[in-house]
DNA sequence: CATGAATGAGAGTTCATTCAT
DNA sequence: GATGAATGAACTCTCATTCAT
């Protein structure tokens, strides 16, 4: 979180877990190992996402300001997130498809932000012809936002506008 | 383009250039200052992409659709781009307002498309409640799709749909 | 044997041994410690090399054949052989006298041949004036084509012809 | 000579060459290739071995016997002698047939000192009937002196006889 | 007796930057 | 102006040995 991927070395490491520089390698062989377990540890943290403060009589409409605001706010931390970690573990590190994590979870929030959609146009809180594009379009501009956090900076404001703006493309009222 | 920003050592750079390492340093004080040269040219190079190939008697629906096509191909090129590179050097160097060319050419973008999406509007190609957020809306799937392009990766079909969608939203008929 | 002396590790031994790191340290309070039990017991094994095989009715010539034979195959294994690690050994180990197996056994191994090229003269097969510098030039010889094993690679068929010329200088016919 | 081939480190080598880590690796990319150099270097300068100090009016007994003489001087040293490293780097190092610097210099001795002997038997200083099994065999003892003088160790009065029986074996009176 | 997780010094190698020429 | 040999700090990774359990 603090340096990323490249910048990060065995030392600070090291030196941040209190252990051996030999202690780390009886568990890790490579930098591309410890990265990987932690990816994988932050995306079984993160999978609960959906599922965590959901009440049983919420509508569509709660679920997925709910799911914009949880993403918002990560995004909006920019340091203390492993994005751009992530980013850059991948810039160098194409991974075989089967344990493309990201992925995974990029695919897994698109099922699931559909099948919001879905339910949302069955009970007319949205409007919607193509749930799945839509779906898609979420996640990708979710994913602009946290790349442009990183980069050209957003703000607070910015982000509130551009999701607004989502849910009024699904035909929700203000 | 070929091993991004923290890959690529000052041994390549004098060798493809043909000059010697001091030489170098005539000209740039650091590794961090050839890469914004290489931004700022980029840069320059790439702002015509909305006025050229633009005929006269273009509609608003040609031009946006010629847009999309050409960020399209960009995005799918992958390797043979700046992006990567692009993303890294911003990963560790936050700039000033004042020279940040990464945002200045994502708001000029959104300038044109907005005005772009205004003129659709007027002439009932597009139907648009709020071409601002509409135009920021476009620009950052495509930043979403550049940077799934470079880590998760993302077929033609599927950025094609995704394109044909944004059009969709704007009213345009297949 | 697979390794050498210098490459092999404690993660091999302890593996190959399966025992526990600090269990190895009970009975070993180094890895040269470990080494020289092992060369200890090779040792012994190998000195019954003469003793063995041989019939009571053997000439001299015979015994000679065998030996040399023997000593063949032990030098054209290359690599299933102690050779290489206690080469590495001795070269960062200069052992004190009393405890020098390596020459213990080649002083051993120059007395049996002594008394054997002795017993071959005084059967008229051999024709010898200096059998202590005689057995001496052999096992000379013998060290001399193992190494060369090691490092410049020797032939079947050279080795064959070497020790021949070794027969025919004792002057036995072919 | 000092350390060996393993047990040298790049420390010791920047520090005995006073250059800089980096400096180094300007001319050589690893330690083999540094050894290799210093293997090649080694090699030119004692090729002249058996040209130098040869008066015009030696006889053939004359020749071998400053050539032994100095391959014993050789041996002796011991420690100031590359023969330890070189086996080491060669034990590890199985090199293509083509640079193997050490196989050419063992044929090449070879080589000479069948020359040597032939001329020897011309003029009947020497009885021997295969010259080059011959030579080939007191190159082998020279080997295996050379070993044994960096393991088990070897007197000067030792070496001495065993050079002088291999002038006897070629009939060269005391 | 036996374990094996932990240690930490030290290995080879890389590379942005400098500066005498 | 231009060069490129030289620097040295910093990197990742290894492994014989120890010691609390």
């Amino acid at each position: 979180m603090e340096k990323g991927f490249k910048r990060v070395t065995m030392k600070d490491i090291v030196e941040a877990c209190d252990i051996s520089r030999g202690g780390l390698y009886l568990y890790f062989n490579s930098t591309e190992e410890i990265f990987m377990e932690v990816l994988r540890m932050e995306s079984e943290e993160t999978d609960d996402v959906f599922s965590g403060n959901v009440k049983e009589d919420s509508t569509a409409t709660d679920i997925l300001m709910l799911f914009l605001k949880e993403q918002k706010k990560e995004l909006m931390r920019k340091k203390d997130t492993l994005t751009q970690a992530t980013y850059e573990f991948y810039f160098e590190n194409k991974l075989s498809k089967k344990d493309d994590i990201l992925k995974k979870q990029f695919e897994s929030a698109v099922f699931v932000l559909r099948k919001l959609i879905e339910t949302g146009v069955e009970s007319e809180e949205f409007y919607c012809e193509d749930p799945e594009r839509a779906a898609r379009n979420i996640m990708l501009v979710l994913e602009g936002l946290k790349i442009s956090a990183q980069t050209i900076g957003v703000t607070s404001e910015s982000v509130d506008k551009q999701l607004l703006y989502i849910l009024k493309s699904l035909g929700v009222e203000d």
